[in-house]
DNA sequence: CGTTATTTGTTCGTATACAAAGGAGTTTAC
DNA sequence: GTAAACTCCTTTGTATACGAACAAATAACG
């Protein structure tokens, strides 16, 4: 059995998991100095974008489940990258800011992602990375 | 705070987790009527590409951690999906082989998956459907 | 204003992922 | 031939995903 890409079929579902599995193993390992998950990276991306954010909004935003959610700012917020402030009219709402640690490491951080984007891309044209992240764009941002 | 769309930063890191999310969630449904995952309908497919093909070799063949693949070989023998017969030679391995109830659902599964790539790719343009497969392609399959 | 509907965030259950370590079996090497 | 090296698969621990059910709080509405 060879090992794989003659065989594989032609299946775009496929194809869209073991890339996401490519990107994401890349980013894992350029954030394990910092002991944060890719997913930790980037809800305190989406903290720094909009300090001040509610759980909610993040789960919109980046369109990620509430229960999902849940889970990633309880880790965050145990490893000190951001603190949770009440909402003043509502009880039921805390608010995310990024801590002093955090911020401390924002510009290092935002590079890793950006870094990583340059790698994960390095051997397209300009015109097919323009042209993938397009399709990819129009593909999860719905029909 | 809008939706996310214009504010979410040009990461291909970001649009290839949303863009295989979504394709995750489309088949996800199209297969719940028959109680398998997407990852237990992806190894059964495997197994019919190649009856008799061991853990490791499906492992390769499809990029999977045999750790995750151990699991998923467990659960499908558990719905009676597979079959697991030991290795004439080797102790340590088993080779496995689709059920009955998973030959009598061949065809019709391996339609959904089909069915459900045309969906995914329903707003690209030909050009566009082989463009984008082949970046991804070129993408997992390393540099 | 009080009952109902909705919203926010948590918890639970199940299924990936994957690093790391372990047990059993096989192959190499000297 | 046997100890070291290697391979196959499992198990453990941690971190997503996400549907479903919940408690608490707020909004809607008659």
């Amino acid at each position: 059995m060879d090992s794989l890409p003659n065989n594989v079929p032609d299946c775009t579902f496929f194809f869209l998991a073991k890339a996401h599995q490519k990107a994401h193993g890349l980013l894992k390992k350029k954030l394990i100095p910092y002991g944060l998950t890719n997913m930790q990276h980037l809800i305190l991306e989406g903290i720094w974008y909009e300090e001040g954010v509610t759980a909610t909004e993040l789960g919109k935003l980046l369109i990620l489940d509430k229960a999902t959610l849940s889970g990633i700012i309880d880790r965050l917020y145990d490893g000190n990258w951001i603190e949770k402030k009440p909402d003043k009219d509502d009880k039921r709402v805390f608010r995310l800011y990024p801590s002093e640690k955090a911020n401390n490491l924002k510009e290092e951080l935002i590079d890793v992602r950006r870094e990583g984007n340059e790698i994960l891309l390095e051997d397209f044209t300009m015109e097919e990375k323009i042209i993938f992240k397009r399709l990819l764009r129009s593909l999860f941002l719905g029909a």
